[in-house]
DNA sequence: TGAGTGATCGTA
DNA sequence: ACGATCACTCAC
């Protein structure tokens, strides 16, 4: 058995995801989320993203520093960060730039399913999900077809407690 | 437009 | 221990 047997030849790589979050982020529009859940495969594209810059970012959660819920973050590109927010709601990224470097992808939205909250939901991720590896993990990876959908961008959605960080135009969206 | 929801983290 | 906060969603 060998490298190629167990993983897709499309599987997005390493290299792919350690480059800048403002690299990745609009170029993961597009790509195909291939995720197992207990019962079947789904494949969805992914048509919204957010991206969240770092330490000096007041809307990245790595600017109140690094702890337990954060170190995700602080690990290479390609792993995933969950965290739950208002008690309900899983929210899925992938982390991007090299280690130590705290960056993330939030997907908000997908071809069939709009909001970070719902689509977690129709994938059934959570916390299970926290430090994943996507450019390894057997259960779910994103995929290239070489479609590079036409895309704008507008400022984030729920970030207006940060200063000057608010309105950056770091959203990202399939037109 | 506002209530719900609970993990997380700073303060004590 | 306690309280404030929160990258959201749904019902009203």
């Amino acid at each position: 058995m060998n490298e190629h047997a167990l993983f897709s030849p499309a599987r997005l790589e390493r290299n792919f995801y350690t480059r800048d979050v403002l690299e990745v982020a609009p170029d993961l529009l597009g790509k195909i989320l291939v995720c197992k859940t207990a019962d079947r495969w789904l494949r969805f594209r992914i048509t919204e993203t957010e991206a969240y810059r770092g330490a000096a970012d007041l809307a990245c959660h790595a600017s109140k520093g690094r702890t337990q819920r954060t170190e995700a973050m602080f690990l290479q590109g390609g792993v995933i960060y969950m965290y739950l927010i208002y008690g309900t709601y899983w929210m899925f990224n992938v982390v991007t730039g090299e280690k130590d470097n705290p960056q993330a992808v939030l997907v908000r939205g997908l071809e069939n399913t709009y909001g970070p909250g719902r689509l977690t939901r129709l994938l059934h991720m959570d916390k299970n999900f926290y430090g994943e590896d996507m450019t390894v993990s057997p259960r779910i990876w994103a995929e290239d077809d070489g479609l590079r959908p036409a895309f704008r961008s507008g400022k984030r959605i729920g970030v207006d407690y940060a200063g000057e960080w608010r309105d950056k135009p770091w959203r990202f969206f399939v037109a």
